[in-house]
DNA sequence: AGCACGCCGACT
DNA sequence: GTCGGCGTGCTC
């Protein structure tokens, strides 16, 4: 591997794309020995100094410049190569720097080495002192500026400082080294969770007929060592987890190890049970809420070679497992798989790459797969379809009814509770079974819905809803498209065309009036702020010391409760007309999943659906437990109007404290990216400037263009293209710009 | 990111 | 002229 006299290729530890390329280093004797591939080390760069990775070994087109390295960092590799060529792999597909996703890859580790830092701005003035500091810097209106910002803003970082008076950062080192601003670092706080120790059963249960076929055809695979991926499709209760394990099971005999993802660990204290028992001690668990150095262990013994089974959330999908020869991901059609800030990456995607650089199989879990997965499953696509149809326990799916909230209306019910509901929550009640009230949290963009027919206005380009502005207006957040919010419904005449929607407050108080006998609690991220009262009101459901739980997102998934015999979802509505061109294939999994949650136990269960939207497809298809009629109505739709997964979107976002700048800035964008794709003949469109559905947080206001094409790397080059040509602009009111290649969420 | 350079306007 | 403020280019 290393040449003689060669140099040692470094990328700096820097997340601009300018710097986004090999630097080289000359290694002096004393260190010969210490450099090598992987290991980080101390690097001069242009007249500071950097800390840098290494990532092999070269020669640069000249070496007039050539520095030293000034020492080394690490005494062994941090990173295989299988990890870097996952970063570039990662810099390439999410645009971002290498350095960048070398970062994200490693630091749970690195983190725990210094704590973590952050540097504050405070001034180091007293109020009564501002007026004659102020009065010194007559000649300097921008250090003057920014110091009185920083007096009402104290604790901001240097560039949030900056960037809050939109004034370059240079502004605030001289604030600075005139002794007005002083920076302090701030150590972040750690917490300690223990894990309880659990006695270990090996032994795997007996499969059914489905069960066993299934795990004989990812077996072979995975004792042949070949990058595989499979979907397997199995309705809930179908017994995946079992399939999963015993997979495990083949692949740890094989030498190799194995990376379960959840979507969230705390909603499957269950999942994690079940592995402890299984595997006992080589079961590593990562996710959020351990402390620094409890995830420093973990990832060391999965480093060693200690724990082969790693049970983790999104981000352990980069654990340092020396061989990994099976991925599994749990409910893959989940969104939280996708980091919505910073580097934007989706876990499954990254899975996928990883398995196919190490040459291991993927194993995609889902009753309710997404449409992406369940295409490429099909005939002729790369990956294998296998379906589980047989619940284990023979118990049959919950029945589900669906309720036309129209009905209600003009029956003079204007309220919460259908009566249908209110007669079943009261037969379970009497009965002394439990009820789940399910409650979509409500849209952080609001939509107008008539509450006679039930019609929602949906933008005739790109068939999203429109969002209702303040000023009376509606707007397609894609396309920008904009309409005057009518008074009368333009399809059915009536007054009820506005918008509403019900907060788990307000449910809570229309229930107590309705059902007065009943212990009632309500879960959601108000309630459940407090440390550790997310589980105590889970063990008060479940120990039977509440007859009704009201609450959102957080009750649907993965959560037993036997005694729940009813499930009522209070709005269908809500999901269904997210502004998003996903939001009927989230209605469909959420109220598929909703529904699994009654019946559990011994007793059948039971699940009633409100809606507006009684004919919609992925209500009635949700409540017939039908999923190839969801995929049969859906994907003609997605076909027809250019989205994924028949084509690739990303979201560049823009954002700025100046509202004329954002718009500008993106208009700036938009013309850059015609005049890209001009006479290039590739399939792109680019849609907006409009504003973001959140159009500003944090005093900047936010914009965004919506760009569609036929092949993702298309879509990157043109976007990649775009960028650099922006990026020769003057800087100062320039925008920032957040790039999302096909993201989940549009917030 | 952040250092050094260079442009430009203000004042001895 | 010359000093200080402030944007910008370049980094092995």
């Amino acid at each position: 591997m290393k040449k003689i006299g060669a140099f040692a290729e470094v990328i700096v530890a820097l997340n601009t794309r300018s710097t986004d390329r090999v630097f080289h280093y000359a290694v002096p004797a004393a260190l010969q020995d210490k450099v090598e591939v992987g290991i980080r080390v101390l690097v001069p760069f242009n007249n500071r100094s950097l800390a840098g990775y290494v990532t092999g070994f070269g020669f640069p087109e000249n070496t007039v410049n050539i520095k030293e390295i000034a020492g080394v960092l690490d005494a062994e590799p941090v990173f295989t190569p299988e990890l870097l060529e996952l970063a570039r792999w990662m810099a390439e597909n999410y645009l971002c720097s290498t350095a960048e996703a070398l970062q994200r890859i490693l630091s749970p580790r690195l983190l725990v080495k210094g704590q973590r830092v952050v540097k504050q701005v405070h001034p180091a003035i007293q109020a009564k002192d501002l007026e004659s500091a102020l009065n010194s810097l007559s000649r300097a209106p921008k250090q003057a500026a920014l110091l009185k910002k920083a007096m009402i803003n104290p604790g901001l970082t240097r560039k949030e400082l900056a960037v809050a008076e939109g004034v370059s950062a240079s502004v605030v080192d001289t604030l600075v080294e005139k002794g007005l601003l002083v920076i302090s670092p701030e150590n972040s706080p750690r917490r300690l969770v223990r894990v309880a120790q659990t006695s270990v059963d090996s032994n795997g249960l007996v499969l059914n007929d489905g069960q066993k076929e299934t795990l004989d055809q990812v077996a072979r695979d995975i004792r042949q060592g070949m990058f595989k991926v499979f979907l397997l499709h199995g309705i809930t209760g179908s017994g995946k987890t079992e399939v999963y394990m015993q997979a495990i099971s083949i692949t740890l005999g094989t030498g190799r190890q194995a990376v379960v993802l959840v979507p969230e660990i705390s909603l499957t204290p269950q999942m994690v049970d079940m592995f402890r028992r299984r595997f006992g001690g080589q079961v590593a668990v990562l996710h959020s809420a351990l402390s620094g150095g409890e995830r420093y262990d973990e990832w060391r013994r999965i480093k060693e070679g200690e724990a082969s089974v790693v049970l983790g959330t999104r981000s352990a999908i980069f654990a340092p497992l020396p061989r990994p020869g099976l991925f599994v991901i749990d409910e893959e059609h989940e969104s939280s798989y996708k980091q919505d800030d910073h580097l934007r990456y989706h876990a499954r995607e990254v899975a996928i790459k990883r398995a196919q650089i190490a040459g291991a199989v993927v194993l995609l879990g889902s009753a309710t797969p997404s449409l992406e997965s369940q295409l490429k499953a099909s005939a002729g696509g790369p990956y294998q379809l296998l379906k589980l149809t047989d619940r284990i326990d023979g118990r049959p799916l919950p029945l589900a009814r669906v309720v036309d909230m129209r009905l209600e209306m003009k029956g003079g019910n204007s309220g919460i509770f259908s009566r249908t509901l209110v007669a079943a929550v009261n037969k379970r009640l009497d009965k002394g079974e439990q009820v789940l009230l399910f409650l979509n949290r409500r849209g952080y963009a609001t939509f107008i819905i008539c509450r006679e027919c039930g019609l929602v206005l949906k933008c005739p380009r790109c068939d999203i809803s429109l969002i209702y502005h303040r000023d009376g207006r509606l707007r397609c957040h894609y396309c920008n498209y904009t309409v005057r919010a009518p008074d009368l419904c333009p399809s059915c005449g009536s007054q009820s065309i506005k918008h509403f929607g019900a907060g788990t407050q307000k449910v809570e108080e229309e229930a107590r009036q309705f059902f007065p006998e009943a212990r009632l609690l309500r879960m959601d991220s108000d309630s459940t702020a407090r440390k550790g009262s997310h589980s105590k009101i889970i063990n008060a459901f479940r120990d039977r010391q509440v007859d009704i739980l009201i609450g959102t997102q957080m009750i649907a998934k993965g959560l037993d409760f036997p005694g729940v015999t009813l499930v009522g979802v209070i709005n269908a509505d809500t999901t269904l007309h997210m502004p998003d061109f996903r939001a009927a294939e989230r209605t469909f999994q959420l109220l598929t999943q909703v529904a699994g949650r009654a019946g559990r136990g011994e007793l059948p269960g039971e699940a009633i659906i409100q809606t507006y939207n009684p004919d919609h497809y992925s209500i009635t298809a949700a409540a017939a437990h039908d999923c190839d009629r969801f995929y049969l109505s859906e994907m003609p739709v997605r076909r027809s109007l250019g989205y994924p997964p028949f084509s690739h979107l990303a979201r560049l976002l823009f954002t700025h404290e100046d509202e004329e700048e954002v718009k500008k800035g993106a208009g700036q964008a938009k013309e850059t990216l015609k005049n890209i794709l001009a006479g290039s003949g590739k399939n792109i469109s680019v849609l907006g400037p409009a504003p973001a559905p959140l159009s500003k947080i944090k005093d900047r206001y936010r914009w965004q263009l919506v760009i569609k094409a036929s092949r993702r790397d298309l879509l990157r080059d043109v976007i990649r293209e775009s960028l650099s040509s922006l990026e020769k602009g003057p800087s100062s009111i320039r925008p920032v710009v957040n790039v999302d290649i096909n993201p989940q969420g549009m917030m």
